[in-house]
DNA sequence: TTCCTTTATCGTATATTTACGATGAACGAT
DNA sequence: ATCGTTCATCGTAAATATACGATAAAGGAA
């Protein structure tokens, strides 16, 4: 948000908001792939596998650890990142209340409402 | 993006991030809301039940049409917004599919990646 | 200690997003 | 034809996001 205040809008929308924005990037959505299908966690391995620079990953990393998506175990100079399951579950959770919510809506049809 | 460009990521990982980002923002997720919710569709009405200027309020609509997420049937003067449905159903496979991959990997804990 | 590896952060440039008020376009009603 | 309503778009300002190279910090290895 730029300028408008995050009290402005219900909590669950911010959450679901902000989940929706760590997710909003292409890299950060193959990120979360490798980390889960491939047996790496380290920033350099991920580097390898896509078109950024080792600081562009490492931000996208941050985003993704602020929302708590990830985690990362300091080993030394290296970090190891993993899949944060309890976070991805509550995130899962709360996504799938709100395309339940958006998708039981009986008539929502343009056609209905009109009258 | 504002540099790299979306070949350079997977197709899949391109359009869930192009989802996300619509909903990456709390006025849009409400404005989902709303129109399930509610028996509302004009623009007007949704602006009185959000912190935001009419303005503002046309532009998250153009950008939740963008990605096909609602529809807006013209009525003379007015505008009748709905949710699309089928966009929101593929959205809604699409997440899902993302969500069950990542929370399925079996050994994600940094304790295992760590050897 | 001195190097090498690994990652985070800084500085910076550019692009995008968000927000608002003002204006214009479309159309129904008078 | 004029007015009122509704909405999109324009112009603009400010904040964020994205990307890179360069540098710093942290720790293992020589």
């Amino acid at each position: 948000m730029a300028v408008a205040k995050t009290e402005d809008f219900t909590q669950e929308a911010v959450y679901l908001a902000d989940v929706a924005k760590a997710l909003s990037h292409p890299a950060r959505i193959q990120i979360l792939k490798i980390l889960t299908e491939m047996d790496v966690c380290m920033c350099g391995d991920i580097v390898e596998l896509l078109p950024l620079a080792q600081s562009t990953v490492s931000q996208h990393l941050k985003e993704l650890k602020r929302v708590g998506l990830i985690q990362g175990d300091i080993e030394g100079p290296k970090v190891c990142y993993c899949i944060n399951s309890s976070s991805l579950r509550k995130a899962y959770e709360h996504i799938q209340k709100l395309f339940n919510q958006l998708t039981k809506g009986g008539s929502n049809s343009c056609e209905t409402k009109k009258k």
